[in-house]
DNA sequence: TCCTTTCCGTAACAAGCGTTACCGTAGCAT
DNA sequence: ATGCTACGGTAACGCTTGTTACGGAAAGGA
């Protein structure tokens, strides 16, 4: 059994950078030769990694994935009670730290791709559904009588307003700054507030 | 000077046309050969109506933007008040009629290509100002005595609303019914509605 | 009627894409 | 040390894309 490959570090390598390209390039830009380019190697390789452009495609978006959740559970995980962490949870979606600020430009290109794709329409889906879980798990814990028809729009409310802040703000920054985003956040928030009066 | 062509006809069938193409097919499938073929000519004719293939795109692009203002001018006419109209403009903007469905996934699909294209991001900007200054105009009339910082927050919240519904909807349809995403509007409407008691 | 000029279909081009076949080679087992 | 086998670099293929050159045809003016 001669010549084993190390797979971890290949796929390593080559998930950072896929990441790259698609933050530099957008979707459009990932194509099998920039990747092989950005990770030094050759499309030989990247094709033994995975076997079709679609696997790359798939595992560039379980990346996207990945690095949202787990920011959203660090965030979560440094809140004290239920109205901080949704804050935290919310606020770290719409101001995006450490510059990761690609990362909604890269989300918007994968939401254009899913509208043709099934593959990657079903990865948004389950992703989405991942966080809508999450916000209504916390919005119940703040507001443990509502019903759930109240609790069901209050969260989709509010992650429609979290996601199109940050569309809108990756298409034109400069009429949507953080700290407006920031800004709309906690108007949304105030009905969950504690000690409402 | 023998056969002169009609220039208004053949831009509104490659109009037509190109639009058929992006509600189908979306925006990667718009090509030359695609929309040709949808409009029963070559791409002879395609080319020259369009010098480049990125005239054609911008074209497309100002087709859209008719497309919503025209629904939205008609919306904001039916209606008798300011509230009324608001209403009625961002309703028909999250639950499109007439199977007007396809527009949002257009949206996106301009959006995520204004991301990498500079002709394409203004277009989208513009269009975007626009949209936020009918809101703007309208929110001001309901509530005059408001602060600037106070009606460009609530526009922006509004309008970032309405694009994370359209947007959230176009990718994952049954779980942002058009039930759901007027609800969603009129719960963010509350703070505008007259004689609020 | 015929000529001229504009229009547009035809077809080819180069470039870029994903994909594949091939083969040199690097490294473990003997 | 040597041979075997999987790894991966090279290069080509087929396809689609935008773009362009060319020629036939259609229509208004003489």
């Amino acid at each position: 059994m001669p010549r084993q490959r190390d797979v971890v570090a290949q796929r390593e390598l080559l998930s950072n950078a896929t990441w790259q390209v698609l933050a530099e390039d957008g979707l459009p830009g990932l194509t099998l030769r920039a990747v092989a380019e950005r990770a030094g190697c050759t499309t030989g390789l990247v094709m033994h990694a995975f076997p079709t452009k679609k696997a790359l495609l798939l595992h560039a978006r379980d990346l996207l994935y990945e690095r949202t959740a787990v920011r959203a559970d660090a965030a979560e995980a440094a809140s004290v009670d239920a109205f901080g962490a949704l804050d935290a949870v919310l606020g770290q979606a719409v101001d995006l730290p450490h510059g990761h600020h690609e990362e909604s430009r890269v989300w918007v290109g994968f939401l254009a791709a899913a509208l043709a794709d099934d593959a990657l329409a079903e990865r948004h889906r389950a992703a989405n559904h991942s966080f809508l879980a999450r916000i209504r798990r916390l919005v119940a814990t703040c507001r443990p009588k509502w019903t759930d028809e109240r609790l069901e729009l209050t969260t989709k409310s509010l992650v429609a307003l979290v996601e199109g802040l940050n569309v809108l703000a990756a298409a034109d920054p400069a009429a949507y700054p953080a700290r407006l985003q920031l800004d709309a956040l906690a108007k949304a928030l105030t009905e969950l507030r504690p000690e409402p009066a």
